[in-house]
Order: structure tokens, then sequence, then C-alpha cells
DNA sequence: GTCAGACTGTGAGCCGGAACACCGCCTGGT
DNA sequence: ACCAGGCGGTGTTCCGGCTCACAGTCTGAC
């Protein structure tokens, strides 16, 4: 069943069985396929969305075309708060990397539950307050790291998600394009295709379609700091 | 009185005034002298801040030793909000950047304040907010800008916080160093030199020890972008 | 007043990574 | 089965910005 899923977000961090339930009531199921964009950067709404199943992209465009992802978003995890509590128009495009579904909450909705739930509050904080610090990591990364330690950090971000440990290594079906990846870590596409090679030449893993096998995490883990 | 400041906080949005003289009562005053360190990164402390007077620099410093600034807050803005949505550790080094004072909250003082009065977790929630969008801004321009670029517009952004407008231009006490103002755009001291240099000689600002006027502000805009 | 140390200004060289220019492969559509 | 367009792989060139190396200036401590 869907609150399954739910259950484990934090945004329900906190509820009791009942009262999570009754949230999930109060919320609309979205389906998306793989390419498929929710809403652009710009655009006005204030619906909040948790995804329960598939991947999401979060995206900028620069005024020249140029694509930026904040991040790539999975199973529990929401996206869309910005316009709920900072009231403006949407701040990113959010684009479906793989077929998807989510639960949805409008802004009016949510202000019901937190006046009443002080629990709810508490969740949203911890999560605001988690991305935060997250954006504020990929900032310091940018200054400080180069490019083929963004991607190590950024695989290792991804399996920490993503992977499935088997016993020839972490299977991380990331279902992201070279050109994604790229533009995830803030780099060229032929950048991130030189470091990938290189580490794949290292045997430290092993590139398979829209997937990697990580093969020696810790190296990977001492080449992204 | 402190009042007038931190009314003015967002932190303090939509409480009535009996509710806010309170909520002063129980916060602690702290002063501090240019250059003090309020906590590094890494220490263990979960007290909210805000400044009513001064300015601090949040930074975080790399493992071989260079630093990146986060944040300059100047009054009315908090800070310290992390370790307590999101327990954990500091996730920046607070230093005064002049002599500052500050009022401060305990967690577990803000936790009762949070549970019987939504209208602080939504000003709470919307200051997060905010920051998240401004550190996504601060992402895209890493990727997307040059370092004159980004110069142009860290001097905007602190010109609207702390800018006195004048007959010959807006008038900055940043109170930075080139140092400080290169560590907050990522980027070299020399650098930052050459992009405030240029700007100057185009009569777009006029530098002085510490601050800057700012002369051609359309211009610097557009630059900016 | 003077001396030290921090801050500002500027040139020269070098390097990481973007841009460009290909090629081959794979995948999905008709 | 075929073809086209997207994706992955790689060498070459070029430029922004970092590093290094100084010189000049300002500030505050004694």
């Amino acid at each position: 069943m869907i609150t399954d899923v739910l259950r484990q977000a934090p945004l329900f961090g906190g509820l009791d069985d009942e009262a999570a339930e009754a949230l999930t009531a109060s919320m609309a199921e979205t389906k998306v396929r793989r390419g498929d964009v929710l809403f652009h950067e710009g655009d006005e709404g204030d619906r909040l969305y948790v995804v329960t199943d598939g991947k999401v992209k979060l995206g900028r465009t620069s005024a020249d075309g140029r694509e930026n992802l904040l991040a790539i978003l999975g199973p529990g995890q929401m996206f869309g708060e910005l316009s709920l509590f900072d009231p403006g128009p949407r701040s990113a495009t959010v684009t479906a990397v793989t077929d998807c579904t989510m639960q949805s909450l409008s802004h009016d909705e949510l202000g019901r539950w937190l006046d009443g739930r002080p629990e709810v509050a508490r969740g949203l904080l911890s999560q605001l307050a988690a991305r935060l610090r997250k954006a504020n990591d990929v900032v310091a990364d940018l200054v400080f790291s180069d490019v083929p330690g963004r991607v190590a950090k950024a695989l290792l971000d991804l399996s920490s998600r993503f992977g499935r440990v088997a016993d020839d290594g972490v299977h991380v079906h990331h279902d992201l394009t070279q050109e994604e990846l790229a533009q995830l870590v803030g780099a060229s596409r032929e950048t991130v295709n030189k470091a990938l090679a290189d580490f794949a030449s290292r045997g430290w893993l092993r590139l398979e379609a829209r997937s990697v096998v990580l093969m020696d995490v810790e190296r990977l883990k001492r080449r992204a700091r």
C-alpha cells in the first residue's frame, strides 16, 4: 500500500498511524513517464510533492540555455516546499528521470496540518535543515574539489540512496545519462566521461548503461575529499 | 531597545507584541569583538542566534586549510538553526566581522515556543526556505557565472542589505577584506582584486577601505547575470 | 614616529577544464 | 531490418582563473 513508502518519508516522521493515514487520505496521486516535466522554473504553483516510486531531477536553466541539476530525488523525498513557505514562483524545473508516481498536498491542506500538529512542523524543519546542510556541502565542493572529486562524491551519494550491494560490488542504477551526471556535478559531459573512464581503468568501478558498479568504495571516498 | 531590531527579524514575524516581548525575555545576550569566533565547524552546540548589531561571517574550512564563506549576516538574521533541527555538530564556523551583539536561544527553549505557537514554526520555515533558495542560487552562480559576475552579484547583495544611498552613489560598508570577499564568491584574492579594479576603471564603482561606493548599479546588475 | 604585519595592486606563467570536432555504438521507432 | 538520433568515448585547442612573486600602502602597537 502507499502508506508503506510514505511512513518512511521524513515528512511523516513522528506521526502516529492514525494521523499518517489521515494525511495520506488528503493527498492526490500523480503518475508521470520518463522525461515528463512536472513543473517549470518560474511557474506558479504551491503544491508539495512526495515521490513514492521512481526518480525525479530538480534542475535550473541559465540565461544562455545551459542546465544545472540541484538534486536527484527518490522514494520518500519531497520537493516543491520552497514555494510554500517562501511564496514565489517555482525555483526549479522538475523532470521525471524514470516513470514515477507521487503524492501531493496543496498549500492550504498543509497549512491546516501545520497549525494543529507541531510534529509535522518539526518534520518539515528537519527536512529543510538537512537540505540546507547538503546545499552548503555542494557549494563547498564546487569551490574546493576538482571535477573527478565531485564525480566520485556524486556516485557515492547516489549509491547510498539507490545502491544494491552484490558480491561483485555496489550496483547503482542511477538512470542518468552522462550528460545529466555532468549537469549534477557542474561540469561538461566530456570531462565527466574522462573522469569515469579513469576510475574504471583503475578498477574502482565498472560502467554500464545508465548505471555503475562500484568496486572500490574506499578509494572513491578518498578521491572524493 | 533590543526588541526594535528583533521585531524586524523574520524569526519574530507574525508574533504579537506580548509574545515577542516574552520571547525576547527568554533570550541571552552575547557581545563579541571583531575577529572573535562564536563557534567552530564541528563543535557541539544547539543554540540559535539572532544578530542584533554588527556583522558575522559563516565559513567552512577545507581539508587543506582553504576557507569558503557561506554568508555574511547582519542585524535581524539568524544562524545556528541547522544543529537544532537536523541534530549534529555545527556545520560552519561563525566569526564576527565587526564588533557584534546578538541574542541567543537554547534548543529546549525554542522547542517550547514551537509546540505552542504555529506562527513561530511558520517563521522558521520561511527563513529556512529563503536560505535554501539562496543557497541554490549560489550553486547556480558558481556553475554558470565567471568571477567578475559573482563579484558584481555579491556587491549588489551586500548593498541591498548594508547599503546607504547618497547622491554620489550607494555606500556599502561591507567591512570585508578583499580576501574575505574572495572567499565569499569562491575565487582567489588576486582575481577578485582585478575584477574590482576593472569595475572601478569603468566608473561603475569607487573603492574605499573595506567599503565600496556603487555608482552604476544598472551596469553591475547586467554584469552580474 | 616608526616599525611590523596585514592589506591592496599588478604582472607572468601554468594548468584544469570547457569547447569543438569527430567516431562508433546502441536503441527504439516504423 | 533498417535507419536516425541519442548517447558514449577520445584527442586537440584555447582560455579563465589560480599560483607565484613582488611592490606599494595602510594601520595599529609601542
